[in-house]
DNA sequence: TTGATTTGTTTATTGGTTGAATTATTTGGA
DNA sequence: TCCAAATAATTCAACCAATAAACAAATCAA
């Protein structure tokens, strides 16, 4: 008898569940749309009932999450709808990003706009790992207080490290900070005005790859890497993060390209961040190009992705870039042939990872607003 | 507790879905469980309530999903219970392969027995696809002949193929077969008594995988890699085939190990299939292992994939390659020191892929046996 | 034999969607 | 000017499925 394995259904499913999840639909719905829709137009594009969107809208309404607008330009006859969009009044997301050389948090609204953002640019390698949490936390009260004067609550944080980060929080190994098992979110914590704040820590390449999937162009499934000193990469499927069995994916920097190639400082020869680190473009992007060509045609292989998109450093030297990265993925993509790959540059700048954390922060609103109105209500 | 993104609910939920999600629930329940579970038991390791386990096995028992056993071993006082099974006699699967020098076919009832197993060994590479799969189809008439004969009713087939196959199931390009845009499912449905069947079409790694899932030790996130002429993998994240954006993953054969080595058969240099496909390995095995070695570190540095599973040719080779394979990720793979990953031989034989089949399409039942239910009633 | 105990069923209640009817608000034409 | 057509949104009875609690059934133990 096979013991299986199952996707689907660990929870029973009661009323309740089918009332947070058609919330979620047309919390979607809205946040979707280029334009303001109507609960007539909602009810068409998700298929229910006008009367369910109805009492859905108003529940969202009161919990301030929706807001009503002025009609859509008029068509023809007919009672003229109520446009509908997130409130830009509503929960706000703080995003924050601990690197190198500076700190940075930022708030954004539950409509994508970034309301405030504070940066401090200074090496962070002198400081304790307390040291810099407590710098960070300074800044984070600093726009907690301003989203306030705003009239905007903070509904919850999330924090982008260079670094592996466990499914709890926890900063296993951030080499460049030289940061080891560190609890982020306990010390963030402790700074006063951040006790009660529910915060998430996650790798910056991924959330800086959450980031790229809302300003992006819609496809929901990528690859993004951020050339920095290391190589990282999120992973994008389905418009998912795919962040691995420990939460270690993405790790591209260390995928080899030459077996027998210069030594890594992770202790193996020939990985990518020793041909195609930020330093190593500056001195010779058609190597670099090259290598990452190679390391990139294996990913593609593997997870079958049609679209890469090149953040951090890479950004900047993109058009350098280009042209070497893609002869190796036409040569080595197997599938080259069949379907092209799309190479893109990032679209946000350097507060790529900042503005996806906050972003992290807001989605998980949208996704799950059943559980915020319950919480508020 | 890492946010999901667009985990998107793009379909309403009604009163029925809450049933169809239950069902599956209970239903999955059951077939995960070691022993015979009882209503009381299901209700226990689901959170949902007796009477309404009791609705929802009334329900799964009137179709003829599950059925009823005399009470498993007495421990205590109180009333006897009635344990609960996949029944034996309720619709079975049709695992359907094809391959250079085989066809298969074979018939495995709800419990996951195989019940019956036809092959016609012979070279399929004079054959024109049509040829094959009409073949095929008589064997596959053969197979629902003697399941008929045995009171089952076949609910539906999956085809095994070498090759890449479009989620319609068009095999794309079946390179060793020398196919190319060939519908499978449109040819097999020619075959008198196939008719009706819907059949799915699926790449033999991905269901040797997907057959490995249920075989194997219930790690739901893995790597299975499929050691024949070519080298296909499937890959299985969090219990879930990750077919790719356009089904294509997998294709670990043509991952770069020495850039600029061997020309291999698809024009690029030094493909992983040039160094461990199944004659290099008899040639060179301590090459074949280091090859695999470097393209597996670079697997799970991008996946975080913590187990991997050697099937095919390389199950018998297993021994001989597994020092040679374990170095190399213990060299190339970043996480090596704060977490190990597990390397073994796939428990399945060489019907691994045909098994997989047949699994898939009981699979497909017990996660939604409303749409079956449903259809038949 | 009787009470304790556990399994499984019955029944009233509750929550949530549906569909049809109703109300509200506009445009366009007689 | 006024009415019909059209579209938006709300109200309300009906229905479906899960829940909780009471009840019936079947066993063990003293």
């Amino acid at each position: 008898m096979p013991a299986r394995i199952m996707n689907a259904p660990r929870t029973p499913v009661r009323q309740s569940s089918v009332r947070a999840h058609n919330l979620a639909l047309v919390l979607q719905t809205v946040a979707n749309s280029a334009d303001r829709p109507s609960r007539a137009g909602i009810s068409a594009s998700t298929g229910l009932t006008r009367a369910t969107v109805s009492a859905l809208v108003d529940d969202l309404i009161a919990g301030g999450l929706l807001t009503e607008h002025d009609p859509a330009p008029r068509t023809g006859a007919g009672r003229p709808a109520a446009g509908l969009a997130l409130s830009a009044a509503g929960p706000a997301g703080l995003g924050l990003e601990i690197n190198v050389d500076y700190l940075a948090a930022c708030v954004v609204d539950l409509t994508g706009e970034v309301r405030h953002r504070f940066i401090a640019r200074h090496d962070q390698r002198p400081l304790s790992p307390g040291g810099s949490l407590t710098e960070l936390g300074g800044l984070a009260s600093q726009a907690i207080s301003a989203a306030t004067a705003d009239g905007l609550a903070v509904a919850g944080a999330a924090l982008a490290v260079p670094g592996l980060v466990t499914s709890s929080g926890i900063v296993r190994v951030a080499p460049n900070l030289d940061w080891l098992d560190v609890d982020a979110p306990a010390l963030l914590n402790q700074v006063p005005g951040l006790a009660d704040l529910p915060v998430v820590v996650d790798n910056e390449a991924n959330l800086a790859a959450l980031g790229e999937l809302r300003a992006g162009d819609g496809e929901p499934t990528f690859l993004y890497v951020s050339g920095e000193i290391g190589i990282g990469a999120g992973i994008v499927l389905d418009g998912e993060l795919y962040r691995g069995r420990r939460g270690w994916s993405g790790e591209i920097g260390h995928v080899t390209v030459f077996p027998d190639g210069r030594l890594c400082r992770c202790g193996a020869n020939g990985c990518l961040e020793q041909y195609a680190g930020q330093e190593q473009v500056a001195a010779d992007a058609d190597l670099a190009a090259f290598a990452l060509g190679v390391a990139l045609a294996a990913v593609v292989n593997l997870l079958d992705i049609s679209v890469i998109v090149l953040g951090g450093a890479y950004a900047p030297e993109f058009a350098r870039l280009r042209p070497g990265i893609e002869a190796e993925l036409t040569r080595r993509v197997l599938t080259a042939s069949l379907a092209p790959v799309t190479l893109r540059a990032a679209t946000l700048g350097p507060d790529a990872a900042m503005r996806g954390a906050a972003g992290a922060v807001i989605q998980q609103l949208i996704d799950d607003p059943a559980t915020f109105l319950n919480s508020t209500s």
